[in-house]
DNA sequence: CTAATCACCTGAAGGC
DNA sequence: TGCCTTCAGGTGATTA
């Protein structure tokens, strides 16, 4: 479900909320949901800050730290009481001051990591897509040494972190880049207007409060507002809003794919 | 290094 | 109604 604006999204409601709360009790429902590879108790720690790592929320405690991923239908809610529809609840942290961070995750893919250290759990993690520190330049270095279709680039979090199905079909559409694109092949200039799409396109979806397909949900319970302005995603067989040529589905790496055959063209060689 | 397949899970939707 | 198949925002392990 979620990607990098929807935890976005989910990071700034949390912060005013969470900050400074007291954790007295985990409770359990499904175990594979918890995994608590820390050597100390996480009952009387304090949350200090919540950041967010790709897709990761990392919530900074006054020692260690729990990492949350939502995977496919992962949903926080913090509420001052037990929500009436119960179903899917997976783990439940108590607050010293009676309030709860409620996890529901109804297909159980979503780990909540409780740890010492963020080295082991965020190791396969790359540089985030919306970091100052990813240059134009060094986006263009990573596509040079690389031999392989663009989209699965894109959705491989050890180079870039935070890009899921959505935006990666979304960011090439804007960019005009066809998604079977080898990456070395790509020239300069589509490589900048890649970039710049990513960005564009994260953060405009981030101002929308992310794009609800059917799970996602802030964490008051609202809808992300950004299915509005999906250009392919979700749109196999409709016209194109740019030239009205039916938008394509396919299958790469298992994940549907969509883009315009006309807008998107096919490219093999450097032009 | 890259691609393909399966595994982990549940629920919704469509065909018959 | 019900049964069966396919699909879903993700990732990690394994095999080719």
């Amino acid at each position: 479900m979620p990607e990098l604006p929807e935890v976005e999204v989910i990071r700034r409601e949390l912060v005013p909320q969470l900050v400074g709360q007291i954790v007295d009790d985990v409770e359990i429902h499904w175990s594979k949901s918890f995994v608590d590879q820390s050597s100390d108790k996480i009952t009387g720690k304090t949350i200090l800050d919540i950041n967010r790592m790709g897709k990761y929320l990392v919530i900074v405690l006054s020692a260690g730290y729990l990492v949350v991923h939502l995977r496919m239908t992962g949903q926080l809610m913090f509420a001052g009481g037990m929500p009436e529809n119960k179903k899917h609840i997976r783990i439940i942290l108590r607050m010293r001051s009676g309030k709860y961070l409620i996890y529901f995750d109804s297909r159980k893919f979503g780990r909540l990591i409780h740890a010492d250290r963020l080295n082991g759990v965020l190791k396969n993690t790359g540089i985030d897509a919306l970091s100052p520190e990813l240059s134009v330049i060094m986006f263009q270095q990573m596509l040079k040494n690389h031999n392989r279709m663009v989209k699965s680039f894109l959705m491989d979090q050890r180079q870039i972190a935070g890009l899921g199905n959505i935006y990666v079909d979304e960011s090439l559409f804007r960019a005009k880049i066809h998604p079977q694109t080898i990456t070395h092949i790509i020239p300069e200039r589509k490589i900048y207007l890649l970039f710049e799409s990513i960005r564009e396109t994260l953060l405009h979806s981030i101002k929308n409060m992310g794009t609800t397909i059917s799970d996602y949900k802030t964490v008051g319970g609202g809808f992300g507002g950004h299915q509005r302005f999906l250009q392919v995603y979700g749109r196999g067989d409709k016209p194109c809003f740019v030239c009205g040529t039916p938008i394509r589905k396919i299958r790469m790496n298992n994940r549907g794919t969509h883009f315009c055959p006309k807008c998107q063209p096919l490219r093999k060689k450097r032009q």
